[in-house]
DNA sequence: GCCCAGGGGTAGT
DNA sequence: ACTACCCATGGG
């Protein structure tokens, strides 16, 4: 199947920029899952064709071509997304203008996945002090573990992120098995306890509400709860700040404090969108600013 | 060996 | 409320 894509699309950036991490590329390809729906990805930018192949006929009850638009954020306006940033900017930073299009106008291609948030929460959970290719490991070693949830297109293999159900029958020594350190015990106590459907009620809930929910479970703090409402519930008012954003609010802004300071300023000087302006940046420092 | 990583919990101020 | 320190482990 192929999918015209009529806006701006950067693929490599968008599946590499630290939002997710169960994607991988092989031979120019993307290989990854959407909710249970495994795909491959090729996207030829001189075409604007996405070609796709799937076992599935659709993702989350809709059409494969719908569920796949809807993941990959293609309906998001990303020039009104810059544009109210900017207009916000302008009121409260006009000297931080000419860095702000430097930083936002070579991602314009980058969108926010709209990605599952439970497999969100538990990988955001295993992300604590660890570097990205760390946590891609954790996260393949985790879905790796049950068998029964690999599936194919052709030959090539895939694994369903593990439902609650399959996560609690799991102990803590077999996330240590899987190398997860401390974070074991964190991830065995949130299976545990989590009410999986009062979790999902989340999604319609103010920034906050989420933010009050997720912080009650040990290892989701600040900003792993704001990776969650941002990656996973699509929240764009979400605002994660790891050691890079901070630096990087220290350096420009000479601002500093915790997670949750530094996220209310976020939203002071980017608006309703800064979680995409969040990403943008973080896109920014990790590619040209070292 | 050393330092850092998409942090968070906790005890001591 | 703020700070210092610890946590397990892999990668550069």
């Amino acid at each position: 199947m192929e999918i015209p894509v009529n806006v701006s699309l950067d693929l490599d950036n968008t599946l590499n920029c630290g939002q997710t991490f169960r994607w991988h590329k092989k031979n120019e390809k993307w290989y990854g899952v959407v909710n249970r729906t495994p795909l491959i990805l090729n996207y030829d930018p001189t075409q604007s064709l996405l070609e796709v192949q799937s076992i599935g006929e659709e993702i989350n009850g809709e059409t494969l071509e719908n569920g796949i638009i809807h993941y990959l954020g293609l309906n998001d306006s990303l020039q009104s997304i810059k544009g109210n940033a900017l207009k916000q900017v302008e009121k409260t930073h006009p000297d931080f203008i000419p860095l702000f299009h430097e930083i936002v106008d070579p991602s314009l291609g980058i969108r926010l996945l709209r990605q599952d948030p439970w497999e969100m929460l538990v990988e955001f959970l295993l992300s604590t002090q660890s570097n990205i290719l760390t946590i891609k490991k954790r996260c393949e070693k985790l879905a790796g573990f049950f068998p029964e949830n690999q599936v194919f297109i052709k030959e090539e293999p895939f694994f369903l992120f593990p439902s609650i159900d399959q996560l609690r029958h799991l102990e803590v020594d077999d996330f240590q098995s899987m190398l997860f350190g401390y974070r074991s015990k964190w991830l065995k106590e949130l299976v545990d306890t989590i009410d999986i459907r009062m979790f999902k009620t989340l999604k319609n809930m103010p920034l906050e509400q989420k933010l009050n929910y997720m912080t009650g479970f040990s290892g989701i703090g600040y900003k792993v709860a704001n990776c969650v409402a941002l990656f996973g519930f699509s929240d764009f008012r979400a605002f994660p700040v790891d050691v890079w954003i901070s630096r990087f609010l220290n350096q420009y802004f000479g601002v500093t404090g915790n997670a949750e300071n530094l996220m209310v300023v976020g939203q002071e000087i980017f608006g309703e969108f800064c979680g995409y302006i969040q990403e943008y940046i973080f896109y920014y420092i990790r590619t040209r600013c070292r």
